[in-house]
DNA sequence: CAAATTTCATAAACTACTTCATTTTTTACT
DNA sequence: AGTAAAAAATGAAGTAGTTTATGAAATTTG
């Protein structure tokens, strides 16, 4: 399957589109492939593009003044990825975000997506359910912070997401979960031998 | 000013409507008062409204089963809240949403906020906006979490939100921002004889 | 306005998690 | 394939934040 039919049927699981208006979406794609460790988002810059993951994987992330690495946002095949502040509020990035393997991606720029919303109701209905979604998956993660110890953080991290866990290295995920990845190493052991 | 004024004061910062718009819109509200510790959201009942507070102040929290309380959100006037898993996924709400003083709101059923976002575009605009206001916010706030020390994250809360520290107990701040109200009294208590 | 209840302060003992330092294992590169 | 570099494991010492307990202050309610 090519890029732009897989874009299309992702967009039709929230809104059915007309063939003209799948023509329209997809034509607002460009097909990118990069590199491992390529940046598509780098500190203050303002953002271009909100990215769709085809193929490969992705991690955005910050680094302090002290030079303390946390990651903010992981995506693979079917996800999105940007700097969500820089991306809609266009203001400068904050976050890195690089591949961890080679990937491809459809980019589409914030004139076009504003250009879309605008012109079809359809458009704009995929984009609010989309924000929609990304506030709810966030606020999930709110949560778990507040509520969960480190180790059941993880615990709940490899139920919900078993794909992610054998694709990023550990270090990425101990910073996402928030703890170091010496502590994540530990608690990695200790279910093991438990077994 | 009305209640119905103010939230059209409100969505005209983001679209600007018709009078008639402005009638349509307006009239799905409905205005009601809530007294101080009244809930306006039950765990396991699905959410029904998305309620803009007119005056007073609110905070949504979850209670886990050790009796731990974390605040997720708080909300004052201009302010939106409701548990919005529950509301946005129309599932069982795993929140409480509390008046913390006495308050009134303008609420809109699930059922015509959808009626209301698919008849007119702009609607769904709005709602669009809303939404990725929401995310970003909670992003900052997952940022927050992941790279600030307790004190960090209780300083960058004052500085952004001083109206709201003012009105809400010290706990319900301490469990929002990931803490003991034990640690933030030292917290605070070391600032004052700092200066 | 007095009693009851909620909220806040303080302190000592404790623990979940970090930091630092070293070794082993895995991955990347010519 | 062999070497350099990055990532993960392990241990020991340290610390940010919690827990438990108690009393004082503020707020609510009859």
């Amino acid at each position: 399957m090519t890029g732009k039919n897989k874009i299309i049927e992702y967009i039709n699981k929230s809104v059915s589109l007309t063939e003209q208006e799948e023509e329209i979406f997809s034509a607002s794609f460009r097909e990118v492939k990069i590199k491992k460790r390529q940046f598509i988002v780098q500190p203050n810059f303002i953002v271009k593009n909100r990215n769709f993951v085809l193929s490969g994987a992705f991690r955005a992330y910050v680094v302090d003044d002290k030079g303390k690495d946390s990651t903010i946002a992981f995506a693979i095949e079917d996800w999105w990825i940007t700097d969500y502040n820089s991306y809609i509020l266009q203001k400068p990035a904050t976050m890195f975000v690089a591949a961890l393997e080679d990937s491809t991606i459809l980019e589409i720029s914030y004139e076009k997506e504003q250009a879309l919303k605008q012109e079809n109701h359809k458009f704009e209905t995929f984009f609010r359910i989309r924000a929609e979604r990304t506030a709810a998956f966030m606020q999930q993660r709110i949560i778990s912070n507040l509520t969960q110890t480190a180790e059941e953080r993880y615990e709940n991290f490899i139920n919900k997401y078993p794909q992610i866990v054998q694709r990023v290295p550990q270090y990425a995920l101990a910073s996402y979960l928030g703890m170091t990845t010496e502590f994540l190493s530990r608690i990695r052991n200790k279910r093991v031998t438990k077994k």
